[in-house]
RNA sequence: GCCGGGAUGGCGGAAUUGGUAGACGCACGGGACUCAAAAUCCCGCGGUGGCAACACCAUGGGGGUUCGAUUCCCCCUCCCGGCACCA
């Protein structure tokens, strides 16, 4: 074994040897236990950041546990190659999207050789690649078979200068991130699927996953399931005229039906069919229509922004007393969202008080919550909750739950209403106004209408060799794409331009991956390997990647492709790995960032940074705060700095031993030296050991004291790695636990015989304990200490049940729950005999102080605690 | 604004089911080795008081439950993630 740890040299070594043996290759079928463990899906912005490093670190040192442990393990790799970034490097590259992406994957798929991870690259996916994208236009033609997919039209963000659609990261502040110019929405025709279908199983089947709560408890609240009355306002005869569109009036929704005699206006959306009416001849009301269209479509700019309106002049009629209801256009209520109207009960609901306020419309209080004192002046929270009817005629002294089933009973029998569930989620809409993107299989005939693209048809390919210009599509100005024939009547046609949301792409790659080259979109490997038995990504795509991939997991199954109702059976939520962010905005009104490596910042005095200019030409920049990684914002720390300094090992334990994968990490390379210290003295340890000679491990026999403690903290090390990374998925206590056991195999002495074999079993042990986190350095380890072995093929080390018997244990001794001092008490000792022993401790009788302890609490193993 | 999460020494973190707060590291200080430096090894390292033994205080802030609270409950502050076209 050589005396220094060369990782340069060691680390590409092993790499080959891996890849000549094909180390990670995983069989479709094994006499084995199968672990199917994957992570989420890069996006090949360019080269790999940290968070990627601790992603893919977690799932490897998963894959060599599970390996050790005796299973059938899978690590696939693959690669979300399309969308938006490629679109803007091409824009300012001149470089296609195509050849940007594809150099991307090539260098990254190097940097994930190089760091050893234990990918099986026989089943890498691209989703640009038209195998694969083939798969997701030939399932759209499927779901638009079964309805799951529908056209309707969806709202965007529309920049009036480059006359373009904006992705919401690109509109900043309310402005297009490239022009600076005012965004408006826009509503255009979109294809949709219907995932509100499977809300009910959506929500129901999430109990038995093996997730964290809190993502379940997001997806539910996402979901958001209520029950409530869905009615009709009827409309008075002046509007019923106008709007003259065959219907008895406005529907609304409502989950508080026990508020309805509270009504005092009703509100609808902007681009609500009514407020269009209504702004016939009325210059100020389409004015305001016309302001309300200004911004974005975020839901987040919607509920903090400043709620207006104004009268319609139209009026509906209360469904019950038939009084005139005032109809208003408010800024707060969206089209897409329910009915695009509501019913306003300033009385008890907080919004609509706050806008009665602001208007000065009549509030009516019809709840009675325990004869508290309700007040018309300012809002209280209690409003809102459930009590019983009052001023509510023959629904007075109801409680809530009676005064519904009232409420919706009469409504039905008037024909204006009915119960009904309503959700928060909403369908999901996968048009994009873009370019590099799976094409939509859809011909546009001026005869036959919409036209799905023949089976054998597919794919529709899309040209790779556009760039765009900024304004619209580049598939929509390329004739060579979008002129077609139609498939049903070979008239002269137009392909749809738009392309698919990418989350689509993200849906269903894992099921590719175990069924990898088929020619079909599944195959019966995916019966064997689903559902996958541990999936991790980042704790950010909580609730859409993952519920568009359980979505779409659903609709396989609906269409007989998979026999499963869940993808992933657990979930592993990984902690974003964030840096400090620096922007400038430009002089157009864009935005422009700067990478930390290019900034210099000044720092008060508790080290928090107060000012930061660039150091190119000291210019003073804006300081954002910290935030997740991301190529946008140019925050992404390469990891191949620290690769080529220290090698893959050292930063593969650098990320496990900073914290838990769950948590945050705010990036700092301070202690990355510490962990190359550590491997380099492991090295020494065991070279050391190795000169000395190899002798066999220890099996049983006399043991002095110490070398006994010593059995048993290698024994409870064991058993404590193997908790933390096959139960709790924490690993930076597991290297902790290693790392002292180290520590006390450097106390010992002794170099007799016994003690040099004990040593021997505490080493390799302790090699196969690091071994999934730094495989490189403990398969040369191995071959030192085990040489004719390989480490690879060994299986977890064993827990020795007698290294765990211990005669006597210590246990804590507190007075009035404060630790006083400590006790050793024989490991069988009974509840009277430690009482008796604590009782008769020097440092408790000083605190007891000759008073008659009140109760002597006794936790066996741990503690006792005198009461006085 | 709404939903979910977080806050523990100078820093990263530990305390797994309510039971010794600060494991294991990083940084720092002192010492050994050295002509010197690096590397390595040894010692110290939450705060206050004390020569010391030791005592008291301390887990973002305020209150509560308990023999005992970093852990459970209520209120508050700040930070992070998501909010449907970033992925």
């Amino acid at each position: 074994m050589e005396s220094q740890y060369r990782p340069r040299e060691l680390e590409p070594r092993i790499q080959q040897h891996w890849a000549a043996t094909r180390a990670f290759v995983a069989p479709d079928a094994s006499p084995k236990p199968k672990y199917y463990c994957v992570s989420m899906l890069p996006y090949p912005s360019g080269k790999l950041h940290m968070g990627h490093v601790r992603n893919y670190t977690i799932n490897d040192a998963l894959y060599h546990f599970m390996r050790m442990k005796g299973f059938n393990v899978l690590f696939p790799m693959g690669w979300d190659a399309f969308g938006l970034p490629a679109e803007n490097a091409a824009m300012a590259n001149k470089v296609p999207p195509a050849k940007w992406t594809r150099d991307n994957i090539a260098y990254m798929k190097k940097q994930c050789q190089a760091m050893g991870w234990a990918i099986d690259w026989t089943r890498e996916v691209a989703t640009c690649s038209p195998d694969y994208y083939r798969w997701n236009q030939w399932f759209f033609l499927r779901l638009r078979e079964k309805g799951i997919v529908y056209k309707k039209s969806g709202v965007v963000n529309w920049d009036p200068v480059d006359m373009t659609v904006l992705a919401n990261e690109q509109v900043i502040d309310g402005r297009g991130w490239r022009t600076g110019a005012v965004v408006e929405k826009r509503e255009i025709p979109m294809w949709y699927m219907r995932i509100t279908d499977y809300a009910d199983e959506l929500l129901d089947s999430l109990d038995g996953l093996g997730w964290p709560e809190q993502v379940k408890q997001m997806q539910r609240n996402w979901i958001g399931r209520s029950e409530g009355v869905e009615f009709t306002l009827p409309y008075d005869e002046e509007t019923a005229r106008r709007m003259n569109d065959g219907k008895r009036g406005l529907k609304v929704f409502t989950t508080r039906a026990d508020t309805i005699m509270g009504i005092t206006f009703a509100a609808v959306a902007a681009e609500h069919p009514l407020a269009a009416e209504a702004a016939k001849g009325n210059a100020k009301l389409a004015a305001f229509i016309e302001e309300c269209k200004k911004g974005g479509t975020q839901e987040a700019d919607f509920a903090t922004m400043e709620k207006k309106g104004m009268p319609t002049g139209l009026s509906v009629r209360h469904p019950f007393t038939e009084q005139g209801i005032e109809v208003w256009v408010g800024n707060y209520v969206l089209i897409g969202y329910g009915e695009g109207a509501v019913m306003a009960v300033p009385g008890h609901d907080e919004r609509d008080f706050a806008f009665a306020k602001k208007y000065d419309l009549p509030i009516k209080q019809v709840i009675d919550v325990d004869g508290k004192a309700y007040s018309f002046d300012a809002w209280a929270p209690w409003y809102e909750e459930a009590g019983r009817n009052i001023n509510s005629g023959p629904y007075d002294g109801l409680p809530q739950k009676a005064a519904i089933d009232a409420i919706a009973g009469a409504l039905e029998k008037l024909g204006l209403g009915r119960k009904r569930v309503q959700y928060r989620l909403r369908d999901w809409g996968i048009s994009r106004q873009r370019y590099w993107g799976t094409p939509i299989p859809i011909v546009l005939c001026p005869k036959c209408g919409e036209v799905g693209v023949p089976d054998d048809q597919l794919p529709v390919r899309l040209p790779e060799d556009l760039v765009s210009d900024g304004s619209g599509s580049p598939l929509a100005k390329t004739p060579s794409f979008y002129e077609t024939r139609c498939p049903k009547c070979a008239g002269p046609a137009r392909r749809d331009t738009d392309t698919m949301d990418t989350f689509v792409d993200s849906s269903w790659y894992y099921l590719r991956y175990v069924s990898a080259n088929a020619k079909t979109m599944v195959d019966e490997r995916a019966r064997y390997w689903m559902p996958m038995d541990q999936y991790i990504g980042g704790i950010e795509h909580a609730i859409l990647h993952l519920l568009y991939a359980r979505f779409w997991t659903k609709a396989m199954r609906d269409l007989g492709l998979i026999g499963i109702d869940e993808p992933f059976a657990n979930l592993l939520t990984q902690g974003m790995v964030l840096n400090h962010i620096f922007s400038r905005r430009t002089g157009k009104g864009g935005i422009e960032y700067f990478a930390p490596e290019e900034v210099e910042t000044t720092v008060d005095a508790e080290g928090k940074i107060t000012g930061a200019k660039l150091k190119a030409d000291a210019s003073p920049i804006d300081y954002e705060g910290i935030g997740t990684m991301s190529k946008s914002k140019r925050n992404g720390v390469d990891p191949q700095d620290m690769i080529e300094e220290y090698g893959a090992d050292t930063s593969r334990f650098y990320v496990m031993q900073a914290n838990p994968p769950t948590d945050t990490m705010l990036w700092s390379d301070q202690s990355v030296a510490g962990s190359f210290k550590f491997l380099r003295g492991l090295w020494a340890t065991v070279h050391q050991h190795v000169e000395a000679g190899i002798v066999p491990r220890f099996m049983s026999g006399e043991l002095t004291t110490e070398l006994s403690q010593l059995r048993f903290k290698l024994h409870k090390t064991i058993e404590k790695v193997a908790d933390d990374y096959g139960r709790r998925l924490q690993f930076n206590t597991a290297i902790a636990a290693i790392r002292e056991l180290l520590n006390l195999h450097e106390t010992l002495k002794d170099r007799s015989p016994v003690a040099r074999a004990v040593a021997q079993e505490l080493l390799e042990d302790a090699v196969l304990l690091l071994s999934p986190i730094v495989p490189h350095i403990a398969t040369a380890l191995w071959s030192g200490l085990r040489p004719g072995t390989e480490l690879i093929d060994q299986p977890w080390p064993a827990v020795d049940p007698l290294a765990l018997v211990q005669d006597e244990i210590e246990l804590v001794v507190q007075v009035n729950g404060k630790l006083r001092g400590h006790i050793r008490v024989p490991a069988s000792a009974t509840r009277d005999h430690i009482e008796a022993l604590a009782l008769k401790d020097e440092a408790v009788q000083k605190f007891v102080n000759g008073q008659t302890p009140k109760k002597v609490v006794v936790v066996p193993g741990r503690l006792v605690n005198v009461v006085v």
